[in-house]
DNA sequence: AAAAAGGTTGTAATCGCTTACAAAATGGCC
DNA sequence: GGCCATTTTGTAAGCGATTACAACCTTTTT
């Protein structure tokens, strides 16, 4: 492993000058700069973590879920898992450190990113009065945040149920509480608009991101006598359970109805026709901003696109002769 | 922040010795031991961790989930944040590195403590070929491993439903596959034998320890006729699916059927009569495992046992008058 | 041409801890 | 008590980086 020493020694330069290399300090050369990243990438050179903490400079990065949000949701645990590459990739670390319960961590690191925060997140205030650098996954204005097209993703979604000839699609929704549940119901009713299909409140069965939930709300709808031929899923996991129902009621997908999920999980949302939601792309957007965050430039936020997958789940609306 | 220096000066010794005391190195008088072990306490030391690691020693400790094994499983994400806490408490540091196809990472620790581990898992070979300490969370001979009484629990939870009075004691399953609902399967035939009751074949529900597939099963189950009061489910998860199940086909939860979980998540078995498995101390068991195993001790492996939770869905069984 | 100003670089102390080595204390024995 | 072996303890040199400060060049100004 070679250190700093020895790149100085192989530039012919001292040490503290590789050092405002590294951190790209000014007052140096540019002839120098050059030539000390070229002895850098030829020794192939990595800065050894624990000498610069030592000196005060943590590269550590805290990603903090929302104390009273379940830690078990797919959708974050896989945002964690694309958010420790997109840092690492980058050169950061992530120290898993045990959380107040204020949801803060006990020992500081140099930033953090926020996942399920609420809209009046207590963390936020205490992260901005440190002048700490964070970056949120939704959309909340006044910070660095990154969020996908839900709205979008949801128009999409519909729209495909709208173009294959359905036009009783039902909805099933999120917790009205939590903002990605609200906007991809604000994209399903755009997209009825835009067909001139009329919104019909009784096509929109309230559920709650649960598969269990899913399928005991679809099946009691269906039982009571709701007609639907398409049915959009605010997520993977919620289309799951609705697949099921339906499959216990004897109905058959795609033929019977058609069905659309939300967020492409992997395993979970694997045969289903969906909106894709690229998480690592989201990870790596998050990484990007909260670099900019540290570096200390005005907050804004990002939205990612998302894409409608086909697959097995939708079909043309099926002209039922008697 | 306390400092070596500062334990050293109000202990009177030297900072070499503190070392040696931190270090749990021979050759201090036991004595001086305990008087710095006394201010290294009421001055809240906390040894830093760069400054050990840039004397080469490394304090990070990977946890790694076995490929292919769903990585949102509630009881693995609770598992990761207490194996956090407790080596956190330990002084020692989780450090999370993305992995290779294998499931190995892609950055060396000190040590690691495996998760979902399969019977013939690849990574245990390769770990100790490279004579890397680890742990497991499981059963496995020949390595360092901790399992909580599965059998021992499922045999009090079946006992319980024995006792009061329940005779048709069905089970709910949990994959074949799995050693953990193997042996929760042989808790309760065991406890059947015990009492006496046969062993009845059909009462035994396949299921995977999802919640969905809990419902789906169960309510299958009962209306194709199966009759049972006692219900013993090998998961709070599959248990929650199961009382959604019961209540939509208009059973109530004692008195039709009463109903034992295991494993008493928070808040998905909260209200459950469950089984509850310490996973603080599963973890913390784990931690000093692994510390052992860190030392070089010969291997060997730790029961963690579980209680028995009575809350509110187990009854005496009811004797129906016509 | 000397002085001032500014840009660039080197030097060495520092962060908190470990550890080889030296030094001091202790105890046993004659 | 003196000598030696054995514990126990202190000392100080690193580990690999950062950074304040000093020192050295260039320019520009007068």
């Amino acid at each position: 492993m070679p250190t700093i020493g020895d790149v100085a020694r192989l530039a012919g330069v001292s040490t503290g000058t590789v050092s405002r290399v590294l951190n790209q300090r000014a007052g140096v050369h540019p002839q120098t700069r050059e030539r000390v990243i070229e002895v850098m990438e030829r020794l192939g050179y990595v800065p050894m973590r624990a000498a610069r903490e030592l000196t005060g400079h943590s590269d550590t990065v805290g990603i903090l879920l929302a104390p009273g949000v379940r830690r078990y949701i797919p959708y974050f645990v896989l945002l964690f898992e694309h958010l420790t590459e997109a840092l690492w990739r980058e050169g950061l670390r992530v120290e898993e450190t045990p959380t107040d319960a204020a949801g803060l961590p006990l020992k500081p690191a140099r930033g953090y990113i926020l996942l399920g925060a609420h809209d009046h997140d207590p963390r936020l205030e205490a992260l901005q009065n440190a002048q700490t650098p964070h970056v949120l996954i939704g959309v909340y204005p006044g910070t660095y945040w990154v969020a996908p097209d839900d709205e979008g993703g949801a128009y999409a979604a519909t729209r495909h149920l709208l173009e294959l000839g359905h036009r009783e699609i039902a909805h099933l929704t999120g917790q009205p509480q939590h903002q990605v549940g609200r906007e991809r119901l604000l994209g399903y009713r755009k997209a009825l608009e835009a067909y001139g299909v009329p919104f019909q409140p009784h096509l929109v069965l309230d559920g709650d991101f649960s598969t269990l939930t899913a399928y005991r709300v679809l099946r009691k709808a269906w039982e009571q006598g709701l007609c639907f031929t398409g049915l959009f899923a605010a997520s993977d996991e919620m289309a799951v359970g609705a697949a099921a129902a339906l499959e216990d009621l004897g109905l058959r997908i795609p033929q019977d109805v058609s069905l659309v999920g939300f967020d492409d999980l992997p395993e979970i949302g694997a045969t289903l026709t969906t909106v894709r939601q690229d998480i690592g792309q989201v990870a790596r957007a998050a990484v990007r901003l909260l670099k900019e965050s540290l570096a200390g430039g005005g907050p804004h936020g990002m939205r990612i696109p998302v894409q409608l997958v086909l697959r097995g789940t939708t079909s043309l609306r099926e002209v039922r002769t008697a």
